[in-house]
DNA sequence: GATGCGTGGAA
DNA sequence: TTTCCAAGCAT
């Protein structure tokens, strides 16, 4: 039944896979590692330039951590969740410390990366090394809830049956093909909004769609205006477009509300974002 | 398990 | 204009 669903996927993402650069053969594991943390959250288009430059600033691991994590942070730009850029570095670091330089090829070793959660870990095992891994993203998510389960969204948390779902669909060959190939029909087919089901190689045997697309119940995302988040976003801002370490005046220009602004800064300060100098500037972290 | 964590584009 | 969402992770 359930495994009837690989074939008809498989032969569409033959036909109408993009070409990503993380996806060619040239590809290394490090640039399918910062393909994977930059992708966390943040679509492909945006995640495109910011990989090319990053890649040619930093061709390897050994690279980056030679550099202060401010620097990585600054590259980072307005990709967004910038303590990933704080991972990537510290990746870096431990990559070259413990690993030879190399990234690490099992699941593991990758789990224990810093920003690498059961996601990455599978990502980059199954699209880097070949490995043989249930790699669960939101997109297969979708799919499987919609062709399996008949409906419109999955659950907000990944649930035990749906991981169960996904490994026991997971091929004895080509596993990271097939991978590859669901999460490429929940992104350009199976999408959360509009769905292009009269593209779906799977939709006769659908259960959402043979129930008739039934509407699930309205999801309510978080805000954003006026939050913390926001904050945080604007102060950090201004300490990666400025070339050394700011004037505290600086930042309280960005936002109007004091309390908040002083726990967003302490915040960022916590978070390893920012630093304070002795003399009361401050800037991206040096060391 | 629920929250907090950025940013920008599309509907 | 507002809402939703985009290859999640850590706490």
């Amino acid at each position: 039944m359930a495994v009837s669903l690989r074939r008809p996927i498989l032969d569409w993402y033959e036909a109408h896979r993009r070409d990503l650069p993380w996806r060619r053969p040239d590809a290394t594991p490090w640039g399918i590692l910062v393909s994977e943390i930059m992708l966390q959250q943040t679509p492909v288009v945006r995640v495109l330039p910011a990989w090319t430059e990053w890649m040619a600033r930093w061709p390897t691991p050994e690279a980056l951590a030679k550099e202060p994590p401010g620097e990585a942070v600054r590259q980072w730009g307005r990709l967004g969740y910038p303590r990933r850029a704080l991972n990537l570095h510290a990746c870096a670091k431990v990559i070259t410390a413990e690993h030879g330089g190399r990234v690490p090829s099992t699941y593991a070793e990758l789990r224990a990366l810093p920003g690498v959660g059961d996601y990455t870990a599978a990502a980059v095992a199954s699209f880097a090394f070949g490995g043989r891994h249930a790699v669960l993203d939101t997109n297969v998510r979708r799919v499987l809830a919609r062709a399996i389960r008949g409906e419109e969204h999955p659950p907000r948390a990944t649930t035990a049956a749906e991981r169960r779902l996904a490994e026991s669909l997971v091929p004895e060959v080509e596993a990271p093909r097939w991978a590859v190939a669901v999460m490429e029909l929940g992104a350009l087919v199976c999408t959360a909004r509009a769905p292009r089901c009269e593209a779906c190689p799977i939709a006769g045997q659908c259960a959402w769609r043979l129930a008739g697309r039934p509407a699930g119940p309205v999801r309510r995302g978080q805000r954003y205006a006026g939050t913390d988040r926001q904050c945080r976003g604007r102060l950090l801002a201004v300490l990666r477009e400025a070339d050394g370490p700011v004037p505290k005046s600086a930042l309280d220009a960005v936002w109007p509300d004091q309390a908040q602004r002083e726990r967003a800064l302490d915040s960022l300060l916590d978070d390893g974002l920012a630093e304070v100098l002795p003399d009361g500037t401050y800037r991206l972290p040096a060391g």
